[in-house]
DNA sequence: CGGCTGATGATCT
DNA sequence: GATCATCAGCCGG
């Protein structure tokens, strides 16, 4: 398999949240020793300033920033001492905005993503920020890696349409638990979080 | 199914 | 020392 070309940074929206919808069905790109994973994205949720469940909202740190630079740049972290995060920045550079990629449906490379998370079913391989990280072998060594140029990891335009986007409460934060920020594909089986969450139309914008 | 819980470690206070 | 943008496994219905 030839590798895609890459997004072209100045295509990304200046805007996080509409970054974050805009990343619903593009496919983000692994390369591995021996070929390539990848998987269309279907669930996104933003990341902003005067966000309390940011990790910028108290300004840069060294873990978070990355949240700061350009957009389009791998930030991750590893959650709960257990699962990788994958984020992409969001926000002109000093900005401290993000989206995190929480499920991709399985698009190439399964037996590799097999390889790494064991004898699950296709639905589950990418279903979760963490089960994706994992499935594509993601940790701290990628992060501020540049996702707009060939290289570990990289984001492409997807090629299948991308359905109605959903929006809703983000999972699993307690500050600004209200705020409406996350994006999934309606209807996709490989989207995470209870099914009550996964049923309304984002509004326009 | 849905709900609960322990694991596990970096980060920041 | 407290706080997590999580997950797998276990339990009950």
């Amino acid at each position: 398999m030839i590798p895609p070309e890459p997004l072209k940074r100045e295509s990304l929206p200046k805007d996080t949240v509409a970054l974050a919808k805009f990343l619903i069905g593009k496919l983000v790109v692994r390369e591995f020793l021996d070929g390539f994973a990848s998987g269309r994205i279907v669930e996104t949720e933003a990341y902003l300033t005067n966000d309390a469940a940011s990790h910028s909202y108290r300004g840069p740190t060294p873990r978070n920033k990355v949240m700061f630079s350009a957009p389009g740049y791998a930030y991750i972290y590893l959650s709960y001492g257990v699962s990788y995060m994958l984020n992409v920045s969001g926000g002109e550079e000093g900005i401290g905005e993000g989206v995190l990629i929480r499920a991709a449906e399985p698009v190439s490379g399964i037996g590799i993503m097999r390889r790494l998370r064991g004898d699950v079913p296709i639905r589950d391989l990418m279903r979760g920020p963490g089960r994706l990280a994992k499935a594509l072998s993601i940790n701290l060594s990628q992060n501020g890696v540049d996702l707009c140029r060939k290289g570990p990891l990289w984001l492409v335009q997807g090629e299948k349409p991308v359905g109605e986007v959903g929006v809703s409460v983000r999972i699993g934060i307690n500050r600004d638990a209200h705020r409406l920020l996350r994006f999934f594909e309606r209807g996709s089986p490989f989207v995470s979080g209870p099914a009550f969450l996964n049923k309304s139309i984002a509004s326009e914008s």
